[in-house]
RNA sequence: UCCUCAGUAGCUCAGCUGGUUAGAGCAUCUGACUGUUAAUCAGAGGGUCGUUGGUUCGAGCCCAACCUGAGGAGCCA
């Protein structure tokens, strides 16, 4: 077995017959009788398995006996044209190795559905099912295009700090970073944790966001993005949260809100595109796998798109921009606002929107995506730019069908006295954030970002229902395991 | 964190009004079968009914607490 591993990828589109291969990979099936065995193998280049025909007479007795469902194999034959129906061509297997053995009575995969939550409990495996499989290829190929969007427009990757030392944003809980002793830590004169002691002298977190480092970044280099893990410490407990989740966020200098806003729009339909043309195998069996789904769901909440139609909806059609003042009054002469089907009735301009208004302008009233822009500033962040009204500021978000909010952004707060007023007004010292507002005392100009959950991201173009189930080894309360 | 629902074989589930020895499908194993497609057919093995406590002559079923999971809400990406 001297040759070298053709990947099944590579020989289901450019194998040639009558040629000799090796491949390597994990069974799937076997379905055998006395003349001839029949192998369904997958190495995880590709959803498709190759099928591989084994002689009983011409393969040992111990060798067939360990070839089960998910052992190792490696195996080297001639690609032949496939005497049977399901596929074009196979692999007449001249030799077989087996090069782990999978015992069936305690292999948990076996060739029947499992349900996503048993699945969710062995994350170590569950990567080998076709769903897991075809999800993992997509993520990798979305992280990929993420990266080829930005550079063909000349953004640079800024990598931003994962440990910080400001807990200015006030963006949610933090993960606290010490290498002190827990059991022995030590103390100020008035009894608290004396920080100076521990490793960077002073408290430090795992990041929430890269945004701040990313403006001082936009504002040297003129357009940056950031693709890293984030954390929360919320007690979440949803399928659109986790503790640890990856994120997207450009950051550009001299662009205002609406660039913002078509930025975003042409980088989601970019990473879209990108699915459909170049994931197809894996798209079209979660396509098919989604749709089995809806079977089950009653007819009210089904999609009245499938996976890939939605995705080519999405191309089609401008997302509808509308400012936050525009959507209370949709929401307002809304019939679930009058006939007091909302839980949160919309009475008055500033309060929040929650999840069912948002699902009602973009599910019900829209039927396409939706930029939300000029919110309250009372219910947005101290760094966004106030607007002339002086009670609104220039955020956005942008909101999916079944996923809600996928990106939220803003133009950022470039004047100095403003933003340090704003600072202030929710008890952020100066001397914390001294550096950031420096930027806007020295060559301040106008910029605007966003940030992008990447995972959100991929639940939709997967059509996944459960954010656990989009990232290889999800965190969320209570679980840390693998 | 809050609300709702669920936890029975490896997996997915049924289990009547509380009543004798807890069932099915798939998976696994054994046998049969000349090319199968999650093969088919026949048979077999497989259970601390989430945990702890309580009610009762008797609990898978009723009650309480806890644990785990799902859906929804909040926080947000």
């Amino acid at each position: 077995m001297a040759q070298q591993r053709t990947k099944i990828k590579e020989l289901l589109s450019n194998g040639t017959e009558g040629k000799t291969y090796t491949i390597k990979g994990w069974v799937r099936t076997k379905r055998e009788n006395k003349n001839v065995a029949f192998i369904a193998l997958n190495d995880g280049s590709t959803i498709k398995n190759i099928q591989v025909v084994a002689d009983p007479a011409k393969t040992s007795e111990e060798v067939l006996r360990k070839i089960t469902t998910g052992a190792a194999l490696a195996i080297e034959g001639t690609l032949v044209a496939s005497q049977g129906q399901g596929q074009s061509v196979e692999l007449q297997a001249h030799s077989i190795q087996v090069l782990g053995e999978a015992d069936p009575e305690k292999y948990p995969l076996q060739p029947k559905k499992h349900s996503l939550e048993f699945l969710r409990e062995i994350a170590h495996l569950r990567m080998r099912t076709n769903t897991f499989g075809a999800v993992f290829r997509m993520r990798h190929a979305m992280a990929y295009a993420v990266h080829k969007f930005f550079h063909e427009k000349g953004f640079v990757n800024l990598h931003t700090p994962i440990i910080t030392g400001s807990d200015a944003e006030g963006a949610g809980e933090m993960f606290r970073v010490t290498t002190l002793d827990l059991d022995k830590l030590p103390r100020t004169e008035e009894g608290k944790v004396n920080f100076k002691e521990d490793f960077f002298e002073k408290e430090t977190n795992l990041t929430v966001s890269g945004q701040l480092e990313g403006e001082l970044g936009a504002l040297a280099l003129g357009e940056i993005y950031t693709f890293g893990p984030t954390f929360r410490a919320e007690n979440s407990n949803t399928s659109r949260h986790l503790a640890e989740f990856w994120m997207i966020e450009p950051e550009m200098a001299f662009v205002e809100l609406e660039g913002n806003m078509d930025l975003a729009e042409e980088m989601l339909k970019y990473l879209i595109r990108y699915a459909l043309d170049n994931c197809t195998d894996d798209l079209e069996f979660l396509d098919a796998r989604a749709a089995e789904e809806e079977k089950n769901k009653p007819q009210v909440e089904r999609n009245e798109l499938g996976l890939i139609e939605r995705l080519r909806f999405i191309l089609d059609n401008d997302f509808e921009r509308l400012s936050y003042t525009e959507a209370i009054e949709i929401l307002k002469n809304s019939k679930p606002n009058k006939k007091k089907k909302f839980n949160y009735l919309i009475e008055e301009w500033g309060a929040d929107l929650q999840s069912e208004h948002e699902r009602y302008l973009v599910e019900k009233h829209f039927k396409k995506p939706v930029i939300l822009f000029d919110y309250p500033a009372a219910i947005k962040a101290f760094y966004m730019r106030r607007n002339e009204d002086n009670k609104t500021v220039r955020a956005m978000d942008i909101l999916f069908p079944g996923i809600g909010e996928i990106v939220g952004g803003s133009q950022r707060e470039e004047r100095y006295e403003e933003l340090k007023e704003r600072a202030a007004a929710i008890d952020i010292h100066e001397e914390d954030l001294w550096w950031y507002l420096e930027t806007r005392k020295f060559g301040t100009a106008p910029h605007s970002g966003f940030g992008l959950g990447f995972e959100r991201l991929m639940l939709f173009v997967t059509g996944m229902t459960n954010i656990r189930d989009v990232i290889p080894f999800p965190r969320f309360p209570g679980n840390a395991e693998f």
